[in-house]
RNA sequence: GCCGCCUUAGCUCAGUUGGUUAGAGCGCUUGAUUGUGGAUCAAGAGGUCCCCCGUUCGAACCGGGGAGGUGGUACCA
């Protein structure tokens, strides 16, 4: 009983968890309201879901197993039924649509954005619980609606702060690869996922990398091995020269994958790229903002028809000097299967998803976050304990004119109250004790001004007597005059 | 999963060939200043040297195993 020694446990979070403070939440918050915005503009409706779903609703992660949560925070219901985290908002709506299928007006124009989980191996800018923004069109067969979403999310960045230029909306379609493989003969499933991969790695290896990677597999700098999708190496330069055909406006690229990709599933992909252009030019989206990119590949799974990346063009560095690779911050595109596992129902759908968290870390890294700042804070200190409610009645008056105010209710004299409001960054401090109560006055002190003069000052006992950043407002209305000195 | 690096005070880190009572800077607390933050000075608090086993008269230091962190790579719906 008399253990002297209680069990502390260490204060420490689960790696790739991470706590977010109000900067940084003031960024999400901004991206979130931005893309929001331009969602609702173009007739989406906000919809939510819940952070848990049935495993088997969430897709491959069956509860076959005795731990599903392969890649996913799964639990057993009271029931023994398995649950999971959502890993993405995708999923949910997949289920959302399937289950509410005949009450929906299709084409179901939705956006949702929440937090979502993975369990996986968290790294530099990847994390386990992470904030999505996502819109989609579901039940929407045509290319229009992968126009429309490439274009809004073009939009999106535009209405987040960025100029043209500083980013690109890369667009590509499944189908052009895939008809390139079926004319190799390399169309078998798992193949094509062995190519999509060694696509994927272009920009981190390099021609030569992918080539390995395409042909007999490559080794890497640790002596890993990956083996590769065994393709010969005509064909080998056949995927390259597609990867490679991008540059140029849209329609030059168009031009330039005819020959390429011939007729047959690879023709359907050129005829979507062509509608695309179409609908982006009438819609006056520069050949810079979205662009034509046979390289992307976004994903492995489910996407079947046009698919896009969105990527920052800008660059900036850690305070260490080393360059900060932003890389993509978004993208989305065709998946045309995904609600008729439930149904059985074809049902082809369309979306664009980014990343808030790393996305407004990007922007913060290079200082591009909106109203980020927030507003003037004033502390009404607490010089008499018994006069507190008087302090509240003056913060109440900063906060009617406006203003964030806020009495303090900690412990501690004056010099304490005062490097509490330093370090919370406050503007003003409010003092008011029996002189002022005497003479009907508030002495307001500028704390940042003070700072400022303070750095000049060599001698204590100077500045502390001429405390040249106070000055005296009469108690009546002194919250107004003191608004009007921040204007 | 595989490979590398790291783990000593709240934080960043020193710590000699293995030697007795483990240090610094910053931060924190208190005071110089009983109603004044940011300068200066002084004092103080704060340690399972990641854990376990072994070698040794003696381990923060050497050996083995484990854990955690971190970087790369693989996978990523």
């Amino acid at each position: 009983m008399s253990s002297n020694k209680a069990f502390k446990p260490k204060a420490r979070r689960p790696r790739g968890f991470e706590d977010r403070l109000s900067h940084h939440l003031r960024a999400e918050q901004a991206l979130i309201q931005a893309a929001s915005g331009v969602y609702e503009r173009w007739g989406f409706e906000r919809l939510e879901t819940p952070a848990f779903e049935f495993a088997d609703c969430l897709g491959k992660f069956l509860p076959d197993d005795d731990r599903p949560n392969e890649g996913v925070f799964a639990l057993q219901d009271d029931d023994e039924q398995w649950m999971a985290l959502r890993y993405d908002l995708t999923a949910p709506l997949a289920r959302f649509s399937a289950e509410h299928f005949q009450d929906l007006a299709k084409p179901f124009r939705r956006y949702q954005y929440g937090d979502v989980w993975r369990n996986e191996k968290p790294g530099p800018g990847r994390f386990r619980q992470f904030i999505q923004c996502d819109a989609d069109s579901v039940g929407a067969p045509g290319t229009a609606a992968d126009a429309e979403i490439i274009a809004l999310a073009s939009e999106v960045m535009a209405a987040v702060g960025l100029e043209r230029g500083e980013y690109a909306v890369r667009v590509n379609d499944r189908r052009l690869l895939d008809g390139i493989l079926e004319s190799l003969g390399a169309g078998a499933a798992e193949a094509r996922l062995k190519v999509l991969r060694a696509i994927d790695k272009m920009d981190r290896l390099g021609r030569h990398g992918v080539e390995l990677l395409l042909g007999a597999g490559r080794k890497d700098e640790s002596g890993d091995f990956t083996p590769g999708a065994g393709l010969d190496a005509a064909s080998i330069t056949r995927v390259l020269d597609f990867i490679e055909a991008g540059g140029g406006t849209r329609g030059e690229v168009i031009e330039r994958l005819i020959p390429i990709v011939g007729a047959g599933v690879g023709g359907a992909g050129v005829s979507a790229l062509e509608e695309i252009a179409a609908i982006l030019n009438a819609l006056n989206v520069d050949e810079d903002q979205v662009i034509f990119d046979p390289s992307i590949v976004r994903g492995l799974g489910y996407y079947t028809g046009p698919v896009f990346e969105v990527e920052l063009n800008l660059s900036a560095t850690y305070e260490n000097g080393q360059p900060i690779r932003f890389g993509s911050v978004g993208g989305g595109g065709r998946y045309d299967d995904l609600v008729a596992r439930f149904t059985g129902q074809a049902v082809p759908a369309t979306g664009f998803s980014f990343g808030v968290s790393r996305f407004a870390a990007a922007l913060s890294a290079l200082d591009r976050i909106k109203d980020s700042a927030p507003d003037p804070l004033v502390i009404v200190l607490a010089v008499d304990k018994d006069h507190m409610a008087t302090y509240f009645q003056l913060a109440a008056q900063l906060r009617a004119e406006g203003l964030r105010a806020e009495a303090f209710v900690g412990g501690g004299n004056m010099g304490k109250q005062l490097k509490y409001a330093d370090r919370r960054g406050a503007d003003f401090a409010v003092i008011v004790g029996e002189d002022e109560r005497q003479n009907q006055t508030v002495t307001i002190k500028d704390l940042k001004l003070g700072a400022r003069l303070a750095q000049q000052i060599e001698d204590n006992k100077a500045w502390r007597e001429d405390q040249p950043a106070q000055f005296t407002l009469p108690l009546a209305g002194f919250a107004k005059a003191l608004h009007e000195r921040l204007v």
